[in-house]
DNA sequence: TTTTGTTAATAGTAATACTATTGTATATTT
DNA sequence: AAATATACAATAGTATTACTATTAACAAAA
């Protein structure tokens, strides 16, 4: 706990200007979350974002010097909402075959309420790390930006859950990729399951996707 | 075998005209796949290209409808190259777990030589996979895409080694989403390897990443 | 009142993906 | 062999994109 912030709290290197320090930019990024859901990551401009909130396209470059880093933005935002989740919803759990269960089915399962924050949808962000985060860190800047800190929470996150592995099983030799391989996995599973379902067996009516994963890292580590 | 065509043959439907029919065909493809892995996917452009080759911009799109078709037909071609190794790599195996065991191999190891096709490198071709590859169905277009048979090749793939586990343990119930999470997790498994190495657990000198996807299908099925 | 600093809007630019049209070589037909 | 048809590539565009340089508005401080 003592390493993890009250709530959620993004990097400000991520952007020029804090979108929490004013009306516009809670609109940037409440808006910005809807329009990409919508349209996709690359038909989504700042043009259009600035008709939508009723301001001007440069305006925006004042908060978010990018398109691509106000998606940075976004995942790293998501990762500090999971984070904090996975902190609070473990921190009263006994066993670490509790705590990994609870954490499995906080990074499997789809985001079904929206909460906690106003002008933030976390059901429509979650769809958006689903279909457009892998975006962030296919691109040739990547060790460029992993030095800026951009994937830091992401990180960070993999070690929390590859330490219960470890907990569990100490000589598990690959935690990490076992853990990674559970997030990634679960996002494109989910994706491929709306629009590819021969690559799944997903069914109707219960979460397999959830169960998978689950008998997955508990036979891989047994 | 029946099913398979001889040798690598991508359906035509992905190309206005086969670059296979001319010299300039050839040059799109093979030049096209080295900028691609140099500079890429986002700054690969088809001017760019028409000037490495000689050529003009728009003669490529005879070819090609758009630069995210020539991506298709890349991912394309090489699953249908990793089929074929497939196919004429266990036909002579006997017991289904040898079948399962080479194609983990075949589809998780890197590629590291270049052999067979003459305008073709292979081994850059798997790096655009691992790199560039899921940006093929994350877009906005993927059902009409899937419609039109771009993913056609992928699918049969993973049936074929879904296939092999079914053989094993008829009774195991996930087959298609264990293949599907072995295959696109190698690719970013080797991806963070190389750019978020704190994501893995990877070690110099061994192939850490096939033996954990060996390992973890194998437990996964018993 | 004047200065200073912080904010957003205007009006761009260079580059990108893509296309309409024209030119040219080759093949086919008469 | 001449006329016609076809296949192909090159020229010269257009609309849109991501991004920026500059200006304007406005409040707080001196």
């Amino acid at each position: 706990m003592e390493d993890l912030k009250i709530n959620v709290v993004v990097d400000s290197s991520l952007c020029l200007k804090n979108p929490e320090s004013s009306e516009l930019g809670k609109k940037i990024v409440g808006k910005g979350i809807e329009m990409i859901n919508e349209m996709g990551y690359e038909s989504f401009t700042f043009k259009k974002l600035g008709e939508q909130i009723g301001s001007n396209e440069s305006s925006i470059y004042r908060y978010f010097e990018s398109k691509h880093t106000l998606l940075v933005y976004f995942v790293n935002w998501y990762w500090s909402w999971i984070e904090y989740k996975l902190v609070f919803g473990t921190m009263n759990l006994n066993t670490p075959e509790e705590k990994l269960n609870k954490a499995i089915q906080l990074l499997v399962e789809d985001v079904k309420e929206d909460n906690s924050f106003s002008y933030i949808n976390e059901v429509l962000l979650n769809k958006i790390i689903i279909s457009e985060g892998s975006k962030v860190y296919y691109t040739k800047e990547i060790d460029n930006e992993n030095q800026k800190g951009y994937y830091a929470t992401y990180k960070r996150l993999v070690q929390r859950i590859s330490d219960f592995v470890l907990a569990i099983q100490p000589s598990y030799p690959y935690p990490h990729m076992l853990i990674s391989t559970m997030i990634e996995g679960a996002h494109y599973q989910r994706y491929f399951s709306k629009h590819l379902p021969s690559l799944t067996d997903t069914e109707s009516g219960e979460d397999t996707i959830v169960k998978f994963y689950t008998e997955l890292i508990q036979r891989a580590i047994k």
